[in-house]
DNA sequence: ACTTTATATGAACATATTCACTTTTAATCA
DNA sequence: TGATTAAAAGTGAATATGTTCATATAAAGT
């Protein structure tokens, strides 16, 4: 509806990065942390933007908070689906993330390992 | 190429205003100028962000520079295409500029009455 | 050459955004 | 109930962005 407020949203490296995981499968806000190596602070402001500008939402499991990308916004503006699929590819940091996404879930880790360092994605 | 400065240059209102017009059309600054109702020096500086985007050139004729929308990275980019096309149509200033537009249009005025307020738009 | 004028740019200011650090909230688990 | 903890929210500093006024530039017309 409001598209101001959605393309400011994607007008940001991190959230960019965000959706770039997010669009292989939903993740918890310290997954992301993890992944993309940024405070928690930093990963929450950012996925409250998206949210604002509902290209994503959230639901609960247990402690952690995992975000999906709306579906509905993305039928409703399609352009940001085609940023999502053809434009993000090409962001070499975006690149590097997936590298990183790929580890995470080989490792066999879960969120609750996330914070006593047990996993290195470097 | 740039995909983070060209979302930037699209997450603004009077730079969205003016891709909505020169959609239809060249135009030149001082046209902006009258049509959009900003001064100067503003429409310089938006104008001069769509550029640095490549999302939009311009050409000169006679004392007049001329901004146009860049066919090229529109092919690239089909994002913007539809940004301009599908999703600022809805935006309620950009529907009163098309009616200003027309109205300019209509009045057979040229760039040389502009400045000596013999349009009204309003 | 001089003046005019369309556009660009510099400087100052206001506002918005981002980030790190800290605190709060709310839920879970002991 | 009390402790723990994931996520959100407050704060202030740093940076970025947008606006305006004044001036510069560069081309056109006289």
């Amino acid at each position: 509806m409001e598209l101001l407020p959605i393309i400011k949203a994607l007008s940001d490296e991190t959230r960019l990065r965000i959706l770039n995981l997010l669009k292989l499968g939903d993740l918890c806000v310290c997954e992301l942390e993890v992944i993309l190596d940024i405070n928690q602070s930093n990963a929450s402001r950012h996925l409250n933007k998206l949210t604002n500008a509902k290209i994503v939402e959230y639901y609960k499991v247990n402690k952690y908070v995992y975000y999906k990308i709306r579906e509905d916004t993305l039928k409703e503006h399609p352009f940001i689906k085609d940023i999502i699929e053809k434009e993000i590819v090409n962001l070499k940091l975006c690149q590097l993330d997936l590298i990183r996404l790929e580890k995470y879930k080989q490792s066999g880790f879960s969120c609750d390992d996330l914070k006593e360092g047990k996993i290195c994605l470097d």
